[in-house]
DNA sequence: AGCATAAACGGACTTTACCCCGCTTCATAG
DNA sequence: CTATGAAGCGGGGTAAAGTCCGTTTATGCT
């Protein structure tokens, strides 16, 4: 049996792995992305930290990690979730909740997506299978264009882009949190609904 | 004489960081970005540690001062090169012409932008005050709407965001530049088109 | 249960960014 | 021309990322 069966992971792994982003979030949330290291994570867990890096392969990959859980709960909802963000609205609609809602989702984890980002790797959020697929297919459905292709990339940093490269500094700023969400949002409605006329 | 002059850069200064640059150039072309360290940078430049970090203050600091030249050269031909992409021109023509250019100059530069890329600072491209605001000039009097501001960051992260975040790896991509540079520029002219209709 | 095997673990080791501080050199005033 | 003080320089030191490989342990088979 070669390769049907990768032989399912092990139990102390599975284990291991959930107390380790357990650890993770603890300490994330007790003194801030940058204070979480390897090896203090791996100490902290009483783990090695070749354990650590087995499961994670590299410090952005913790976060990656810590960021999946909440994307699959994200991407749930807009693929089974309530109308406008879920199935049954128009799809000039759902696009616009998408993008409200996805910088919503941003602005709530744009720490730990900023330090999901690594040298030599794209960027951890706005995966092009999920995030760039679900605004093309909404284009083509409720507005058809040529070049739907590009468009869904360049909708798709209009998103996540300024949430990822502008805003690392968010104490430092003086706006509030909730300006920033009603800019963005507001704006996205306007990009979208005169993008789609 | 406390505040007016405060005092002119070290002749040696001048010398040793145009230096360090030139070695810094050297070693991306023959070896490419990761293998330029600060040590290795140092040696091969016959400088102290100390000095590259002086001049630079951290690693992702060289590939600014990289990006800084290109870039003034950059915003020359947009404030003062010949039409459309300089001033003469209608100001949608002047938006189109310009997201063409930075979307072939973010190409040309991606890997050196991509490495200056630094953990808790902003990206070291599209800089608001400069590209972001150029775009909201040109949105502002080729068609006024609601929420320039918005859009602007937007659209500045639409420009930007995809070569930043999402073509880190273009020798794995099969895609050509040149597909690439056409998909990404027609994109941006149907964007800006229909937004400004 | 006992065994074989691959997966998982641990932690020493290497590399690299970044800090620090005593020493040196330049530029300006007298 | 020399003194002086601030800017610049150097390189050793620290901490954290990432690698490696010998050891341990879970699992599936007999």
């Amino acid at each position: 049996m070669p390769f049907g069966k990768p032989r399912a992971e092990r139990a102390d792994a599975v284990r291991n792995r959930e107390h380790l982003l357990k650890t993770a979030r603890e300490m994330l949330a007790e003194c801030g992305a940058d204070k979480v290291t390897m090896d203090g994570l791996a100490e902290r867990a009483c783990l090695g930290k070749g354990t650590v890096f087995r499961h994670f392969g590299t410090r952005a990959g913790i976060f990656r990690a810590l960021l999946d859980a909440d994307e699959r709960r994200f991407q749930e909802q807009v693929l089974s979730g309530p109308p406008p963000l879920g199935p049954g609205a128009e799809p000039i609609d759902r696009l616009i909740a998408y993008g409200r809602a996805r910088i919503a989702y941003l602005l709530d984890h744009h720490v730990i997506a900023r330090a999901a980002l690594h040298r030599n790797q794209p960027a951890p959020v706005g995966d092009p299978s999920v995030t760039q697929l679900h605004i093309r297919v909404l284009l083509q459905q409720g507005a058809p264009m040529p070049n739907i292709a590009g468009i869904a990339i360049q909708l798709t940093a209009a998103l996540e882009g300024p949430l990822l490269l502008y805003l690392s500094r968010p104490d430092t700023d003086e706006d509030e949190p909730a300006e920033i969400y009603a800019l963005l949002a507001d704006a996205w409605q306007t990009l979208v609904e005169r993008l789609t006329r």
